[in-house]
Formats: C-alpha cells, sequence, structure tokens
DNA sequence: ACATCGCGTAAGTAGTGACTTACGGTAAGT
DNA sequence: ACTTACCGTAAGTCACTACTTACGCGATGT
C-alpha cells in the first residue's frame, strides 16, 4: 500500500518538479525553491508529503535542511509496476495477434 | 512528458482499483463496475483518464466495450523511473556513509 | 544580547476533480 | 419494429488540495 501515497505524491507537477531537483542530489529547500514559481513554504509543504511517501529524507545542517532522495518509496513504486509490465505485455500481444486473426475474417 | 498524466491517472485510488482489475486481462465495463462503490459512469470516467494516459485501450466487441492494459503508458512510467533508480540508490548510499562518520565525530 | 538567516506550521482561499443522476445512442434479441 | 442490454456524455454538487500570507522557532554571526 506505500505505493499509493507515492502515485499521490508524485501526481502533482510541481511536487514532481520538486523530487526531481533532487535528482541530481541533495538539496536544502532555499535552494529548491530557488526559481521555482510558488513560494517556499509551499515547497515545504511539498516535501512534507513526499518525506510522508518515503520518497524522500532530510538531514540537519546547521540552520538548513538538505533534502535527498529515498529509495524506498521509489523502490515500492517499481515493485508495483513490475507486477504489471510482464503481464501487460503478454496480454498485449496476444491482443494484437487477435486483432490480426479479425480482420482476415472481414475480408470480402 | 507521457509520464506525467500517467501518474495523475494513477493517483486516483479507484482508478487504480479499475486500473488493477484489469491485471487479470481484458474486461467489458460493466464486469468491472460490478462490486465497485461507484456506478457504472464513474467507471467509464476513470477509463476514459486512463486511455488518455496510455494505460488502456479498448475494442469494441457487439454492444459492449473490452478495456485491457496498454503497455505503452506502464512503459514510460518505467523508464522515468529507472532514471532515478541507479542515481537515487548510489546517493543514499552515499549518505549513510557520511552519516556514520558524523557519529564518530559525535563521540564524547 | 541582538539581529539575521533558514525553515516549518497555521489559517484561509480558490480551483480542481471525483462522484451522482439523467439522458441519448448503438447493437443484439424477440 | 420494439424492447432490452451496454455504454458514453452532460450537468451539477461536494470535498479535497495546492497555494498564499503571517507567524514562530532554532541556529549562526556580530
Amino acid at each position: 500500500m506505500a505505493y499509493g501515497t507515492a502515485l499521490t505524491a508524485l501526481a502533482d507537477p510541481t511536487r514532481r518538479r520538486v523530487f526531481e531537483r533532487l535528482r541530481s542530489g541533495p538539496k536544502a529547500v532555499g535552494a529548491i525553491a530557488r526559481g521555482m514559481p510558488v513560494s517556499r513554504p509551499a515547497v515545504s509543504q511539498h516535501l512534507k508529503v513526499l518525506k510522508k511517501a518515503g520518497l524522500v529524507t532530510d538531514r540537519q545542517e546547521g540552520t538548513r535542511r538538505v533534502y535527498y532522495i529515498d529509495p524506498q518509496g521509489l523502490g515500492a513504486l517499481r515493485a508495483w509496476l513490475d507486477q504489471f509490465w510482464d503481464q501487460a505485455l503478454a496480454a498485449f500481444q496476444a491482443e494484437m495477434e487477435r486483432r490480426a486473426n479479425n480482420e482476415k475474417d472481414e475480408e470480402i
């Protein structure tokens, strides 16, 4: 069920942008918010959601808080997706073959 | 950018439940809605969103519409996640080592 | 001690979206 | 032709959520 909160967390575009900014490495809140179209408190709230989803963690560094990506939430998402991948791919190919057979039937 | 719509599509719990019902194979709308806590039109709207996200496709079968998982959206999501995975894992392990070193410094 | 920096939280607001009921339209069955 | 089954869409409502400004707290510097 952990993938549920991760999905809802990554659904919001600006929150996803916050998350993607951490891909290049750990960053403080101010550094993340710099150049963003939203205010710094908004970024803080987004980071709170991402943290609760297990997607990021933080480290105290003096007066500033450094956030970085936590593989835990990412791993839960990957595991969930892999449940579908093989099965969906096989079912899709079977569907394509079924489609090809139907086209033959519909010839004049 | 295709992963964005896929993420917002899978964020909603009931829509995710609709999607998960298709894992066992192609199903008609009525079959999907059967036993769900929401109405059939709601399921139709969810399927519309999933289709626009490239997560499902449909096939006409007489008077009923059969939906099945489309690997396209799933693949876009996997590709996006894999961009983070290796990088995030390495950064996280480096962070753990940094943490271990700090604990040594904090000894009395 | 005081000022400043960096951040989280509270409260309030506007906008989005998930749901309902009602309706229309197509395909099959009698 | 008439009914029935199956589905998509329209319109309207309610809850949630992403954002803002205002505030408070801890850490650093002078």
